[in-house]
DNA sequence: TCCATAGTTCTAAGATCGTCGAACTACGTT
DNA sequence: AACGTAGTTCGACGATCTTAGAACTATGGA
């Protein structure tokens, strides 16, 4: 049996992506503020770790990192139970160059 | 009595501009065409020729460039009953830069 | 097997948004 | 003063969004 380590969870093709979803998505005060503590952390963060940096319900969060992720923003890798999440930084750069520093800078 | 061309219509400073609400503002088909829009056109647009590019309701196209210019992308110039509308083009790129660019992209 | 943990999904509520006709305002013309 | 034009504002509607508790679904131990 092949290791099923990683669930299967949606993400949308790096060709798929819309500037207007992505503009629409990361217009959110704590979406943003997601992103830029993905990009902070310079690695990926388990789910957990943006709840208790956000101080929002749970099922509030997960409801933001899904649109982030169904947006393209993110990747999520599950690991057990767990969920780690990750900026789609190469990815966001090839479709969008400029974007990801726009949403960072300072 | 002083030349009143321009009427006072309200625009955020350039110190006042709030990312998120830019993207939020940006996030939707209609006003990111009016960006492209105005931007290809290398000049001032009046309210009507917008109008006749997007081709929806005048009320609909009012309300969306009342949006832009309230999230100061746009400055709207009024002369007798006519509208005329710019990108805040350094504005924007002195507070965000790289993000006209992305918005702009092909 | 039973239990705790991590996170998702469901559901309901209230808020905000996009659309567009109708009414209105401001201005220029006659 | 009356009219036409350019555009805004109002009012209503349905649609979408944000929030958060409750119920649920894995998964990893004891």
């Amino acid at each position: 049996m092949p290791n099923r380590a990683l669930r299967e969870i949606p993400h949308p093709a790096t060709e798929a992506l819309s500037l207007a979803a992505i503009l629409r998505t990361c217009g959110e005060p704590v979406r943003l503020e997601m992103i830029r503590l993905l990009a902070d952390a310079q690695d990926e963060l388990r789910a957990g770790q943006v709840v208790g940096a956000v101080g929002l319900p749970t099922s509030t969060c997960s409801y933001h990192l899904r649109l982030l992720r169904e947006a393209g923003v993110t990747r999520t890798r599950a690991v057990g139970t767990e969920r780690y999440i990750t900026l789609r930084q190469d990815d966001l750069d090839t479709r969008f160059p400029g974007l990801l520093q726009v949403l960072l800078a300072e």
